[in-house]
DNA sequence: TAGGCCATCTGGTCCT
DNA sequence: AGGACCAGATGGCCTA
């Protein structure tokens, strides 16, 4: 599900961990790098005055552990009792240990904002959750590998239908958005006992298309609960624009079976596809009517760009270098696969 | 108000 | 012993 992006996160606790930890682990969240650096700071201090503490303790830890003489042995591993210094000691590998899982995510989150930049549909105002993110990278990835695998132009719709799987609705309109596309044109009707990860029914009608349907989603990788391609799901009926930038790109590859593209009700949102996003700054959300472009990567053989993946139908000579008929599907663990990834990264990092 | 998403804390496990 | 990683729990924020 798609978000918008909201103020800063207030830390959380309950009583007991703010017992247990001090103001400065509690003032966690980032305002920006600066302020992190302050707070690491202030981290370093408390930690250092309870070491101290930490120390005067120690005798007094000894004589208490020696309390309970009365009370019947018991059998097993000895259960320290929670002296003064030992809860001290506690409370600071605590929070060390708090410091450091609370860097681990944010380091986590750091890298997920980077795949938010690189995969369509980037937008600062409205992110991506970090499941839809990861959702759709995936299917950006396999789309783009069955580009190369097939050395054809796609048709517009398979490729939308192929990044929109599994997607939340309103995640499937964003992409929409960005593609700016009525998500009806290229959503598929689907009967209840069709899985999703299969391709519709109708797919066979569009020459060229995505079939989705990569050897380990057919082979026992769990049909995803979430998503589903039901049409209820697409609402933006769009009207009277066609394919924006990309009509170029799909010139003469789109499909022609009279089903008019409808263009959208307005702006799209605040997103800008970014297709070409390895190269470029994202985008200010003021420029979301700029419709995304393959021609930055994929040029069209234009001069001085790199052999487009998307010539005009003919197999990609790149590809044909590869022998792509022998690639293997998405989830196909062989060396093709890396022989594909070193073909995508030499697109991506060529031009 | 319920549900989705998120950040954080926490304890367990594994590894160095 | 200490750090990395993980999953569960908790509670705040936001939106429909």
């Amino acid at each position: 599900m798609t978000r918008s992006v909201r103020g800063e996160h207030t830390s959380v606790e309950s009583d007991e961990q703010r017992e247990l930890c001090s103001p400065a682990s509690r003032e966690t969240e980032r305002a920006g790098a600066g302020a992190g650096v302050e707070e690491e700071e202030e981290e370093e201090d408390q930690l250092h005055h309870l070491g101290e503490d930490e120390e005067e303790d120690d005798e007094e830890d000894e004589e208490e552990d020696e309390d309970g003489e009365n009370k019947p042995k018991r059998r097993g591993p000895k259960k320290k009792k929670m002296t003064k210094a030992r809860l001290q000691r506690f409370k600071v590998r605590r929070m060390k240990a708090n410091a450091r899982e609370r860097n681990r995510m944010h380091g986590l989150n750091d890298a997920l904002e980077s795949l938010r930049k690189v995969v369509p549909c980037y937008s600062k105002t409205q992110k991506l959750s970090k499941i839809e993110t990861l959702r759709l990278a995936k299917n950006y990835i396999w789309a783009l590998s069955e580009v190369l695998r097939s050395g054809k132009a796609p048709d517009l719709m398979g490729f939308v239908q192929a990044l929109c799987k599994g997607l939340s609705q309103p995640t499937t309109n964003l992409v929409a958005g960005c593609l700016q596309l009525n998500p009806r044109t290229f959503l598929p009707e689907q009967t209840p006992d069709m899985p999703t990860h299969l391709p519709p029914a109708g797919a066979a009608a569009y020459p060229g298309h995505f079939s989705y349907q990569s050897p380990g989603l057919t082979a026992g990788l769990p049909s995803p609960p979430y998503g589903t391609m039901d049409p209820s799901h697409i609402f933006h009926q769009v009207k009277g624009q066609p394919y924006g930038s990309l009509e170029p790109f799909f010139d003469g590859v789109l499909v022609s079976d009279g089903q008019a593209f409808d263009p959208p009700l307005s702006p799209p949102l605040s997103i800008n596809g970014n297709f070409s996003s390895f190269k470029h700054e994202p985008v200010a959300a003021s420029d979301y009517d700029k419709s995304f472009s393959f021609s930055v990567h994929y040029g069209g053989g234009g001069a001085g760009g790199h052999p487009s993946v998307y010539g005009s139908g003919g197999p990609n000579p790149r590809c044909g270098e590869l022998q792509v008929e022998q690639l293997m599907g998405f989830d196909g663990h062989s060396h093709h696969e890396r022989l594909m990834n070193a073909q995508l990264n030499a697109i991506f990092h060529d031009s």
